[in-house]
DNA sequence: GCGATATTTAGACATTTGTCTAAATATACA
DNA sequence: TGTATATTTAGACAAATGTCTAAATATCGC
């Protein structure tokens, strides 16, 4: 869970997974849309693989990322603990 | 937003959240429950009021705090994004 | 196999973060 | 007014974070 709050604390990586839902994207066409070095999105998307929010799939010489939102569920579980039962 | 996110980034910020379900506790009270400084947790205490997930009421010498989840509900609908309409 | 393209890894560096101790501020109460 | 209690502010410091450039790895197409 840490890791996906950590995941989550950066305005980049939520750009990724807003920008992964309308469709796949290579980590090329991912980092295109930011003015950041390759490398430094390739850091991004390594964080957001380990929280697994994003699978990333390798297609030849390109890498598929696409959205994971299983582990999602988890953070809405724990925020909605916060909006049930109140007096 | 980005401060929200910046608040729940934390281990122990999100179980004083969780600490505050039962009910509103003064500083005092909240750091008691951590092997961590008072100062620390005032500091921690101050991020929760940045992002407005905690309010701070003083009374008398004790500051008491509560929560506050209205700012909860941005996050779940951001969340709640990447969970709707999917074929 | 070679050169071109796609992506990641390595290492460096400035900034941010979480923690601490010491000091400051605020209120209670005798 | 003076001392005790509650909390915050200030300043220091090590660790984590986001970024970069340079280099390494992998795959494609000729």
């Amino acid at each position: 869970m840490n890791i996906v709050f950590k995941a989550l604390n950066d305005p980049t990586r939520r750009a990724i997974l807003e920008m992964l839902q309308s469709k796949d994207m290579t980590a090329g066409e991912i980092a295109d849309n930011f003015d950041i070095s390759f490398p430094s999105i390739s850091h991004h998307l390594d964080l957001l693989k380990q929280a697994k929010l994003v699978i990333a799939e390798k297609e030849g010489q390109f890498v598929y990322y696409s959205l994971n939102t299983t582990v999602v569920d988890e953070i809405l579980k724990w925020l909605l603990q916060f909006k049930s039962k109140k007096k």
